[in-house]
RNA sequence: GCGGAAGACCGGAUGGCCGCUUUGUGACACGAGCGAUCGUGCAUGGGGAGGAAAGUCCGGACUCCCAAAAGCAACGGUGCCGGGUAACACCCGGGCGGGGUAACCCGACGGACAGCGCCACAGAAAUGAAACCGCUUUGGGUCAUACCAGAGUAAGGGUGAAACGGUGGGGUAAGAGCCCACCGCAGGGCUGGUAACAGUCGUGGCACGGCAAGCCCCACCGGGAGCAAUGCCAAAUAGGGACCGCGUGUCAUCUGGCCUUCGGGCCAUGACGGGGCCGCUUUUGCCCCAGCAGGUCCGGGUUGGCAGCUGUAGCCGCAUCGGCAACGGUGCGGUCAGAGGAAUGGUCAUCGAACCGGGGGCAACCCCGGGGAACAGAAUCCGGCUUACAAGUCUUCCGCGCGG
RNA sequence: GCUGCUGUAGCUCAGAGGUAGAGCACUCCCUUGGUAAGGGAGAGGUCGAGAGUUCGAUUCUCUCCAGCAGCA
């Protein structure tokens, strides 16, 4: 009765990135003055985010081997419910991609474009954000 | 059946995978501590946005500040009457006015004889009522008008938003509430109503234009600020600047202490007096009268943590009693988000309204494919108001048409 | 979250119930060999939006919209 094939389709492409119980931890940016910092790194426009990322000096008081991450959608992109949308998109592809694909001791800041951020569709998202990591990354090395 | 009116409800559904936050339990793991225990993780169970969470327009609870209270003044608000409420500018019922064929809807709806102010342009005149153009008549004058002087009038006078009652009749030289009828107005009596107000009967012949969302008067209400309030801890910076108190009181010693050249002096204490503390007054209270301390503001630093923080004027459901109703009383049951760069979701599938395309049917409509759901996110908490809102559901009522 | 303030010509601002104005900028003319300055003439306004009060609203009242500032 149901049709096989659509639902699988999906689901490969949401469980193909499914982080392994790593040792990598995740934290959240809550600090202004780490929002500013970021402000001023290396990082890449995409249609549905902007990217930015920095590597943290060693004498800073977060764990070295931790990668934080903040979000961050400001006035232009709409209301309150289309900033929360956003956000919430941002968040779940960065938890999808980074304990796999990021490095420790950086700091990535996600921000959100209006309107595009919160249709664009999911699975190009996630292609947008691993094409953007691996720019940087690439421009560090 | 078509077109309306009022009220109430709802605010996509189901499932898979992966998450966030809070809370209960755990004989579990790791860390801190002598320990009670605390923190982190894990396992497992429960809770997790709205009718407007919005605008911040009112009213409160709560916290801090101004010495307290009363009166007055100032400032702000409310404004038909009665009731409800913790309170309100809200709600309910009634009155009056306006709109609609009707169901029903709308109304900042006290006072313009307390006073001041304004009423542009036009118009004879914009509020004291008269003057002006007119109308009539008497005398003079003339062939007759014209014209001059006197008397009587306020009907008429292109305007204007608004013109000193209106319409009709009588009356007159011409006219006029001069007289009469009806309407309006003012003031009085009676009746009904708690009241706003309504009805009715005399009287007066009309005097009293509009604006109070202009100042204002009257009645009533209100101290100010707000959870970024406020309290605590930690860190960091500076030991800074400005201003205010500003008056050296009298008496008592049979009180206490110290000094003494035995006159007394100093400190404490008490009484009186003076000064200061809310815009003013009164009462009460507090502080000061030689202490070098106190107070207020500014500047500088920190943008970390904890409390406040979620359950009560509670709220919700049911029943019952009182009330036309808003609402109130009683009983039973249930408890309902607490985040803090800010959780309450992400994604996939299925179902799904409007709408679009194709086909069928006289038509209502049916089939296939596409399409894919409004406004909008708690931030201390309640009661309202206002504004935004796709599609849908229910109840009652009104008008028109058709049929019985 | 709370509290204030402001919306008038392209820009900066006046105006306070009765035909909306100033300076700069713009267009045309004069002046100059040419330009600037100067002089003359002109154009340009839903007075943020919508209701209400008034005969009449940019002004008074209410409700929305946008922008700016302050408070730990």
């Amino acid at each position: 009765m149901t049709p096989p094939e659509a639902p699988k389709d999906g689901n490969i492409a949401a469980e193909g990135i499914t982080p392994p119980a790593v040792s990598v931890r995740l934290e959240t940016l809550t600090k202004r003055a780490d929002f500013q910092r970021a402000t001023r790194s290396p990082h890449v426009a995409k249609p549905g985010f902007v990217l930015q990322m920095r590597k943290r000096r060693v004498d800073e008081p977060a764990a070295p081997d931790t990668i934080r991450t903040g979000f961050t959608c400001s006035k232009k992109v709409g209301n309150a419910v289309a900033r929360n949308r956003a956000k919430r998109r941002l968040r779940e592809i960065a938890r999808l991609a980074l304990p796999i694909h990021g490095q420790p001791g950086n700091d990535y800041v996600l921000v959100g474009r209006k309107n595009v951020t919160a249709t664009l569709p999911f699975a190009q998202l996630q292609s947008d954000f691993l094409h953007a990591l691996n720019i940087l990354h690439g421009t560090r090395k």
